[in-house]
DNA sequence: GTAATACTTCAAGTAAACTTGAGGTCAAGA
DNA sequence: TCTTGACCTCAAGTTTACTTGAAGTATTAC
């Protein structure tokens, strides 16, 4: 239990060790530095060596991943973060506010969504196209692949099921 | 243009027709039906027909989908509509009360992220077990490959980043 | 009646986010 | 010394939600 706690106090960490310690795979953390997302060192057995810092960019991660965000997106958000020096307070923060917003367009989407789904089911005007939840607001359905086109012509049929 | 209008205002529907109306594509019709989604019977030709009542769970599959519910948690969901006797207002009423739930879950999630996101990033505490966001209240991460374990140890290190 | 369009099946391909496995290196403890 | 455990690479497998393609049948439009 005791035994992966390091010898030394070291500012570096092994794989293992932030495996251990953020809670992800050591081959997720592999993956997550083929897809650009961490980064590392080596030793001189060629082993992986970690900044402290990784281990909040790899909370940061999972905290995104649980909002729904896709890893390109939160790459593309963490090389906002500096390369060379050690992300401050104030880089941490930028990337909060940013992810603030995400995360607010999505509580609007399911809040809107979820207004109206009395409303919509039930009452028959999910199959016509004034339906608001025919219409999205959102972009959602484009990423990936999903519907492609909305109804062009409705409410020439009478909702009768 | 016109020309998927049906010339007979029949009251059954080819697949054409349901993916024009409904907004996905004939292959996914095609798949939905696989994986027991939707369902069908065929005409004397072997083509596919449809219920009109097959548009409704087609948007009501699409709107789940925008609230993040895969499609298992779907089809399981769908079931509880009767499989013999056309769906009425009520049974679609029960189903739109339990997405409510689950919306309101999720919602109720993204807000908690949010509200803490300022706070634990920025601040380290997204290094350490005490970071609300490093032990989520949610079972979402459980879903699909990621996090298999949390930190069992934690505090043994400052954060120091 | 013939051509275009719509439909059929089934197999294989795609993308994201990983996991699993094979085969090998290296360092520390019994 | 030997074995155990952590590490390495690279390729292939997994799941979800589809899409694409091939090859053939049915229906509709002129």
């Amino acid at each position: 239990m005791e035994n992966l706690k390091p010898k030394r106090i070291s500012l570096e960490l092994s794989v293992g060790e932030v495996a251990k310690r953020s809670g992800v795979a050591v081959s997720t953390l592999h993956f997550y530095e083929s897809e650009g997302l961490i980064s590392s060192w080596r030793n001189e057995g060629n082993q992986r060596r970690y900044a402290r810092e990784v281990l909040r960019r790899v909370a940061v991660i999972k905290v995104a991943q649980r909002s729904g965000i896709p890893l390109a997106s939160i790459r593309r958000a963490l090389e906002a973060l500096p390369n060379k020096r050690t992300p401050t307070a104030d880089d941490w923060g930028k990337l909060s506010k940013l992810w603030k917003e995400e995360l607010n367009d999505r509580i609007g989407r399911l809040i809107r969504l979820r207004d109206q789904l009395d409303r919509c089911i039930g009452c028959g005007c999910l199959t016509l196209g004034v339906c608001p939840l025919r219409n999205p607001w959102d972009k959602l359905s484009e990423q990936g692949p999903g519907p492609r086109l909305l109804d062009p012509e409705c409410g020439d049929y009478t909702t009768h099921m």
